[in-house]
RNA sequence: UGCCGGAUAGCUCAAUUGGCAGAGCGCCUGACUCUGGAUCAGGAGGUUCUAGGUUCAAGCCCUAGUCUGGCAGCCA
C-alpha cells in the first residue's frame, strides 16, 4: 500500500494511507487533483500556503482562500505556511502585516512556526536572476513603461522584440548589477525574461522580472532598489518553502505557464499551481482600491466598519470565525465562478448563535403599557431562560412592574388579517411574565397613541394559565423603570445594486451606496446586560442577534445587529 | 483575438474515476404549546441549454450549435 509521508527535512512520519484515509477527505476538484498527485507519486506530502500581499485588510473572499489552503493541508495531514508576498514596497505596510496576522489567526488557520516573508528570499531570487541571465534567458531592457506596453502588441497582434533583447550576457550582467547598485532612476530599466514576443498569451511576451524602485521596504529597509515581479517571485517562494500545491485564484490561470517556465529554466523544485474561483457576494465590493476610497471618502467608519466585507468588519458586526468556516465549508469549491447570496453566510451565523447566544429582551420602538390592576410600587423578578437550546446556560431574573414598554409593532388598534399580537380586547402573553389584556388606548390631542392601559391576570404568573386558556402570541417586554437605554445600530447592505459597478452613465459604484445602510436607534433593554463587554453576543428575543460594539462603554452600551431573526411576518405584512 | 470556465429544482449553488441527480433559501404540512411570523421535523418541486454521437449505463465522454462569465499592469 502506498504510504504518504510528510516533512521536508526527512522526518518522514506516516500520515495517511492513500487507499483508505484519503478517501475520507471531502471531495472537490482540488482535493481530487491532490489525491491523484499522491497516488501517482508526483508528490509524497501536502504543503500549502496563504500568500497575501500586505497592502490591505483581508476580506471574506480571503477567508475562502485561507480555508482552501489551510483546510486542504489539514485534511491531508500536511503543512500550511502564512507567507507575505511583499514584493512591491510602494503599496505595503507593517500595519497590514499585523492586521492580516490577526485575521488569519482569528479564522483559526494554524501556520505553526511558519510565518514567512517573500522578501526574505530577495538574495536568493537575485542569484537566480543572475543565473537566468547567464543562461541567456533574461535581459536588461531600457524601454520605458510606455514603450514596453506599446511593443507588447495587442490582444489580436503579436508584440515586437525589444531592441535590447539581444544584449550580450556580459552587458546584461553588468547592467543588472548596476540596477541593483542603484545607478539608475526608477523605471529606467527592467530585467525581462526572454521568452516569446509573439506568444498568444500576453503574459509570456518577455515579462518583466525586476523593476527599479528607490523605495524603502517595510521589512528590508533601504537594502534594495530593485524589486521582483509577482510572476518571478511567486514560484520561487513556493519552491524555496517546499510548497507542493500552490493554490491561487483564477486570475492567475494564464500566469501558470510562466510560473512553470521560470521553475523549469532554473531546474529547481517545482510545485504545482492550481486555481480556484474567488468568492463573489452581491451588494458589496471586494477590491483594495474601493476599500480605500470608502474609508478615505468617509462613506464608512473604517476598515472595520460593520458594513464592510472585511474580516475586521464582519468580526465587529458579530460574525464568528466558526460561522465563516461553516460558510466556507457550505459553499465548497467548484470551478464555476459563482455569486453566493448573503443569506448563506447569515444562515451560518444564525445557526451558530441560535445554539450559543444568551437571550435577552429589548424593545426597539417602545409603546408604554400600564397594567391598571398591578400594584403601584410592586416589582417582581421573573425567571427567564438564558438559552432554550442550551439548558446549561441557566436562567436569570428579569424585573417586572406596573409600567412596561412593548414593541410598537406588537400592537395594532385595527389589526390586519392574521395579526395575532396585541389589539384592543385581546389577551396575549408577556414572555416569562403574565397574560395581559388591552382594555383602553390612550391618545393625545393629535390622535397619537401615548399609552395602552391593560389588565394582567395574576394567576398566569410565569406565563402559564391554570385554566388552560390559550393565547396566540408571546411578546417581549421590559419594565419601564428598570430598562436601560442603549444605542443600537441596525445594518443593511452597503450598496443598493447587486453589482455596485453597474452605475448610471458618468457615475461610478459610489453612486450605488445604500443611504440607509445603517440606522442608529435607541433600544430599551433589560438590566441583565449591564456591564456587557465589547464582543459579547446576544439574541434580542424575536428580533435578531446583536453584539456589543468596540465603542461601547459602561455608561453607554452600543450594540451592532449582526443579523435579524428570520421574519416571515415581514413578508406577510408586505403582501 | 487568445486562453479558461459556466448553462442542473422558483432562487443561489453542489454532484469523488461515467453507475438511482443533492443542499441551502423559498414554498407546503406537521411538532413544540412561553420567541407560535422564532425553533425543530417532514414533504412537494428536475426532459440536467439545444441537436446529434459513443456506451449495458451520460449532468459527466465526443461532435456541432446557442447563450453567458472571467483574465490579458514596471499590481498581486
Amino acid at each position: 500500500m502506498d504510504k504518504i509521508v510528510t516533512g521536508d527535512e526527512g522526518d518522514s512520519r506516516e500520515i495517511h494511507e492513500t487507499d483508505e484515509k484519503t478517501l475520507e477527505i471531502p471531495s472537490d476538484f482540488i482535493r481530487d487533483a491532490i489525491r491523484d498527485d499522491l497516488a501517482q507519486g508526483r508528490f509524497d506530502r501536502v504543503h500549502t500556503r496563504f500568500p497575501p500581499e500586505p497592502n490591505a485588510y483581508l476580506h471574506i473572499g480571503h477567508a475562502k482562500a485561507v480555508w482552501i489552503d489551510y483546510g486542504i493541508a489539514r485534511d491531508f495531514g500536511g503543512k500550511f505556511n502564512l507567507r507575505f508576498d511583499d514584493t512591491n514596497p510602494t503599496k505595503e505596510d507593517q500595519e497590514f502585516v499585523d492586521a492580516i496576522i490577526e485575521d488569519v489567526k482569528w479564522l483559526g488557520a494554524d501556520w505553526e512556526d511558519r510565518l514567512l516573508f517573500g522578501s526574505d528570499y530577495f538574495d536568493q531570487m537575485y542569484d537566480w536572476a543572475v543565473e537566468l541571465i547567464k543562461k541567456g534567458k533574461s535581459y536588461v531592457c531600457d524601454l520605458s513603461a510606455e514603450e514596453l506596453s506599446k511593443t507588447r502588441g495587442t490582444l489580436t497582434s503579436p508584440g515586437i522584440d525589444s531592441p535590447y533583447r539581444n544584449r550580450s550576457v556580459e552587458e546584461n550582467l553588468d547592467l543588472f548589477a548596476r540596477m541593483k547598485a542603484g545607478e539608475f532612476p526608477d523605471g529606467a530599466r527592467t530585467l525581462r525574461a526572454k521568452i516569446d514576443m509573439a506568444s498568444p498569451n500576453i503574459v509570456m511576451r518577455d515579462p518583466f522580472m525586476y523593476r527599479i524602485r528607490h523605495t524603502e521596504h517595510h521589512r528590508q529597509g533601504a537594502k534594495w532598489c530593485i524589486y521582483p515581479s509577482y510572476d518571478w517571485a511567486h514560484g520561487l517562494e513556493d519552491s524555496i518553502e517546499g510548497v507542493t500545491h500552490s493554490l491561487c485564484s483564477l486570475e492567475y490561470e494564464i500566469h501558470r505557464p510562466l510560473y512553470d517556465w521560470f521553475l523549469e529554466q532554473l531546474g529547481v523544485y517545482h510545485p504545482r499551481q492550481i486555481e480556484f474561483p474567488r468568492l463573489k457576494l452581491p451588494y458589496t465590493v471586494m477590491s483594495k482600491r474601493k476599500f480605500i476610497e470608502l474609508v478615505d471618502g468617509g462613506f464608512v467608519e473604517g476598515y472595520d466598519d460593520p458594513r464592510m466585507p472585511t474580516l475586521a468588519g464582519l468580526r465587529r458586526r458579530g460574525y464568528t470565525a466558526e460561522s465563516i468556516a461553516r460558510f466556507c465549508r457550505r459553499i465548497g469549491i467548484s470551478k464555476a465562478d459563482s455569486v453566493i447570496e448573503w443569506h448563506v453566510l447569515e444562515d451560518c451565523v444564525r445557526e451558530e448563535l441560535n445554539a450559543s447566544a444568551q437571550r435577552v429582551m429589548a424593545v426597539m420602538n417602545p409603546i408604554k403599557v400600564v397594567l391598571t390592576n398591578y400594584p403601584e410600587d410592586q416589582v417582581e423578578y421573573v425567571d427567564a431562560i438564558n438559552n432554550p437550546e442550551d439548558p446549561s446556560a441557566g436562567t436569570r431574573k428579569v424585573p417586572f412592574s406596573r409600567e412596561l414598554y412593548l414593541e410598537q409593532d406588537d400592537f395594532r388598534e385595527v389589526p390586519p388579517p392574521k395579526f395575532f399580537r396585541l389589539t384592543p380586547g385581546r389577551e396575549v402573553r408577556l414572555r416569562y411574565g403574565y397574560f395581559i389584556k388591552c382594555e383602553e388606548v390612550v391618545k393625545d390631542e393629535n390622535g397619537e397613541i401615548v399609552e395602552l392601559r391593560c389588565t394582567y391576570d395574576p394567576a398566569t404568573r410565569g406565563g402559564d394559565s391554570p385554566d388552560g386558556r390559550k393565547v396566540k402570541a408571546t411578546l417581549h417586554w421590559v419594565s419601564a423603570k428598570h430598562a436601560i437605554p442603549v444605542e443600537v445600530r441596525l445594518y443593511d447592505r452597503l450598496f443598493v445594486k447587486e453589482d455596485p459597478d453597474d452605475a448610471e452613465e458618468g457615475q461610478d459604484y459610489l453612486s450605488n451606496l445604500n443611504p440607509e445602510s445603517v440606522q442608529v436607534t435607541t433600544a430599551h433593554i433589560e438590566p441583565s446586560v449591564t456591564g456587557a463587554q465589547p464582543g459579547a453576543r446576544y439574541q434580542f428575543e424575536r428580533q435578531g442577534y446583536f453584539c456589543v460594539d468596540k465603542t461601547s462603554s459602561e455608561g453607554n452600551l452600543v450594540f451592532n445587529r449582526t443579523v435579524s431573526l428570520k421574519d416571515s411576518w415581514a413578508k406577510i405584512a408586505k403582501a
